[in-house]
DNA sequence: CTAATCATTGTAAGCGCTTACAGATTGCTC
DNA sequence: GAGCAATCTGTAAGCGCTTACAATGATTAG
């Protein structure tokens, strides 16, 4: 079926020039500025253009315009649907203002971060769309000095200069923390993501922990483990956590993935949720409203989030000031795996 | 903070070449063949390099290369956990080769998938990894016109010429229907996803029918309901399918995500699984083992189908020559959600 | 009917990079 | 020590595109 293995240079401006009797310049501005070319030449070029297949070559474009149209986001991994759904907001956004996306994954490690961005650069990405602020300050003073348009989305406000999107980790988690204090809980314990190289993890945690500490509870090791946001790692913590010997009586979750996990770890060991142990999740997954019991969770606007910062790089790249923090909305939101704390029994006789 | 706001244009080689002292010949050569250039030059041009922080302009290089170091991939949607897992694939082996990748949305309509796959064309995709053999014949007419290597995934044997790395959607789901006739199921509803546009979904429709006929049943109208990939759309869609008179004994789902949205409005209807109904779904998530009762499910071995489908394109692009079409296993996975269809009661008397 | 103005189009200069080719340098052999 | 091969480096020509500037033709005022 090949027609011909002859080396098939693809169409240039050159040729749509000759084919539709015109210069390269009127080529150029039929397709870039249609207003400024007389009605009759922009269909003769649109129909060589079509006729020849055409299609202007990225590169040379770039070199001229000095922007390649492509932003890149690194993200700890796809394999999340939280970070399915960043991606898919990102990528939504971008598209409708004539952006492609570039995608790479961290693997939650900082020297993969690094190189990751770096490649994207390298690749031409006009902005970079990354997570939280754990970066290596090499690739930030890098990017500083690129002048490049960058975002740190998930959290807020930002430590150092830079601009920023999402909210206080820790505080959202210390929110989550009081209510399980309010509603008498006192053995609190903590089934956290791995917080080496991630800021939002330990940002949770220690939210977690000042809320315990305000109220004169505290988060002691043995009640505080870390896992991998698998299903099959959150049972594991889970039943880590409910062997100790004063046994939680609620759990807070780094996300949903892990209270679903823990969720379906209770059920397993015949612990009533909430009446044995309550469950708090983050993230207020689609599934969170729909499992049963249902989860009580920390609901954050992802959507919005996302597509926020596609905008704040988009205002940055039209030359237009952006707002260096925003915040984005998280609230708690209670569902059926929480409830009082259970009575202490056939401890006092 | 803003040091200056004077144009500070990035460095390009020629500035590499004056700092080292050498032409730009030179810089050229060290940076991408290192062997061909004197050890104490390479050092001094490494140098400058980091010391003015140069990175290679990529549309000048992809001017000069012809190729941009980019494959571009369409999906249907980001926000699904089967193609998340494909992009987290996909990224990682293109990653290793030194490739970078695009991406872009299709929302399952092949007017957008076109489109968007002439964007990532536009913005230099060297390849393109596509889903399903759906695409307008318009999309993969210019593609062939370009050469531009392209690869159907999650399909297979492909219909027309086009290299294709998947599976015999149908035939999967006959086979997951055969499984249920075996059991003695008689009226076996499907859940399936929405058809238009989508060849994997119509084919698992199509697989089903077959089965079924083949055993001397049907699908009438009522025991087929199409619905959008997400918990709600799915508990509703169960919800007709048991408000059926004669209630079907099992209930084949589209994918996971379907199923599991059936097995969560079963436990609502107060419906036994498996003994008042059975259901089977397709992907096998990660959930799927982690449910109660354990899915029952068409397994497919989504991470080598991707990986394998980058590899394609790997080969193409450097020239090799590389099988059309690439069949990955698909298994049942038999767990807690099926069993024998429960025996007709009252109904003789 | 001529000159001045305006709207279009064409000409040509690079954008930053790679690489064919020429030139310079080095090390050998005789 | 001269001549030659082998090795390394520099020179310069584009890759395909956009756009400043020049040139052309059309239009209108005088």
């Amino acid at each position: 079926m090949a027609m011909s293995d002859v080396e098939n240079p693809l169409p240039t401006i050159d040729d749509v020039a000759a084919a539709a009797g015109v210069s390269t310049a009127t080529v150029s501005r039929a397709l870039n500025q249609p207003g400024s070319v007389r009605e009759a030449l922009r269909a003769r070029v649109e129909a060589a253009v079509a006729r020849l297949g055409y299609v202007p070559h990225s590169g040379a474009r770039s070199l001229m315009l000095r922007r390649t149209g492509t932003v890149g986001a690194v993200l700890p991994t796809m394999d999340n649907a939280i970070f399915a759904k960043a991606i898919d907001a990102l990528q939504r956004r971008l598209e409708q203002a004539g952006y492609q996306l570039l995608i790479a994954a961290s693997d939650y490690d900082v020297e993969t971060e690094m190189r990751q961005a770096m490649n994207l650069v390298t690749r031409g990405a006009d902005a970079l769309v990354l997570c939280g602020f754990s970066q290596k300050p090499e690739l930030l003073q890098f990017l500083q000095q690129r002048a490049l348009p960058c975002v740190h989305v998930m959290v807020c406000p930002s430590p150092a200069e830079g601009t920023c999107v999402g909210f206080d980790n820790a505080e959202a988690m210390a929110k989550a923390a009081r209510y399980l204090i309010d509603l008498g809980h006192r053995r609190v314990a903590m089934l956290a993501g791995i917080t080496r190289d991630n800021d939002r993890a330990s940002a949770r945690v220690d939210g977690a922990r000042r809320a315990l500490k305000d109220a004169g509870l505290d988060l002691p090791p043995n009640r505080l483990v870390e896992r991998r946001y698998a299903l099959a790692d959150a049972r594991d913590g889970f039943r880590a956590l409910m062997g100790q010997k004063p046994r939680p009586t609620a759990v807070l979750c780094g996300n949903d993935v892990l209270a679903f996990g823990s969720l379906l770890e209770a059920e397993r060991m015949s612990l009533k949720v909430p009446s044995d142990v309550s469950i708090i999740g983050f993230d207020d997954l689609e599934l969170a409203r729909h499992v049963r019991p249902s989860l009580t969770t920390v609901r954050v606007q992802a959507e919005e989030m996302w597509r926020t910062a596609a905008d704040r790089l988009l205002s940055t790249l039209r030359g237009e000031q952006a707002p260096r923090a925003t915040e984005i909305d998280v609230s708690l939101v209670v569902r059926e795996s929480t409830g009082p704390a259970p009575r202490a029994k056939a401890r006092r006789g």
